[in-house]
DNA sequence: ACCTGAACACCGTTCAAGT
DNA sequence: ACCTGAACACCGTTCAAGT
């Protein structure tokens, strides 16, 4: 309810989205499933572009990060890797459009300072939080972008264990660089 | 000299890709500039995935992989990475390209199992080098794809140096479940 | 405030026909 | 073997005009 007609246009290109993929997702074929003419969906986004980045921020909004335990370092990561995976996967071609037209906002930002935090807070210098950081996030976006271009369904369980085990290498890597935990 | 029709239209559209990118990387663009008809570039791909495809296949192949000791499974993890993403950053909107359209030919599979002999010669079980080895692969997609997406230009030594300090840290936790060198 | 109608400058692709 | 000419079914975007 009270939901303005730039939000239905929204829902109902994330609808789309889900059925035909992103390649196939229309300006026209948006409209037609609107019931109205290409151009009227211009008074609600100012072009194309600007419609992928609205549902883009809804994908990454709709991602919320768990609470954990404020000293678990690795805790955090895993759930940042996790949390981002999921949100990407949550959708048809996610990790494409993500990874097309994702500029991250401030509360992005904002939660990527909370893991350097996290880390500086174990220990690590400022520069090695970030390089952390950094990486696990690489290691998110490249394993997420292939899981889903891949074809050839792996069952899931499996691909969850794979996920994990790379994320479990990488924080061992980030821990050998930690001061031993008191 | 003797380049077939099909080899000129692939060199001119990686030369149009350098030029205008891949968004703007178009059949009619493409034929205009080998002063032909857009309809005659059929008669040498079947379309214009397959020209996209053959882009790809000419990019990989242009990253040799560089001669490594046998034993030194770090320094071949480093070549593969360092390969891989050279050979993305040596072509504009290279890393989406890969990201795209990549199918992995016999080649990469080959080189790609090459890597899991070297780790399993290290002392490493089948599966944790098939992980440690996707974990790379993951890392160097996700980190040059973001770095090739960023339009504000760090400069390149400064990003070549953030690229090591992940991949060091993935690789010692590669090394952290590997027994010790003798 | 929201939409229609109609246009503009483009796309990828097909195919008979020419040389 | 390679290309032309011409079409087909689409794109994103703009904008006066309607309600």
């Amino acid at each position: 309810m009270m939901a303005s007609r730039r939000q239905e246009v929204l829902t109902a290109a994330l609808d789309l989205l889900e059925e035909v993929g992103i390649d196939d997702l229309t300006v026209r074929r948006l409209a037609q499933r609107l019931g109205v003419q290409p151009g009227a969906l211009y008074r609600h986004y100012p072009s194309k572009r600007a419609l992928l980045d609205a549902m883009v921020g809804h994908i990454v909004a709709g991602a919320p990060a768990p609470a954990v335990p404020a000293g678990d370092w690795a805790g955090h990561l895993r759930a940042m890797a996790a949390s981002g995976r999921e949100g990407m996967l949550a959708h048809r071609d996610g990790a494409r459009l993500l990874a097309t037209f994702y500029d991250p906002g401030p509360d992005a930002v904002a939660s990527f300072m909370r893991i350097v935090e996290v880390l500086r807070a174990a220990g690590a210098a400022e520069r090695a939080a970030v390089v952390a950081t950094d990486t696990v996030l690489a290691y998110v976006n490249g394993f997420t972008m292939e899981e889903q271009a891949r074809r050839a369904a792996t069952p899931r369980p499996e691909r969850d264990r794979d996920f994990q085990a790379g994320l479990d290498l990488i924080i061992a890597g980030i821990g050998a660089t930690l001061p031993p935990a008191p």
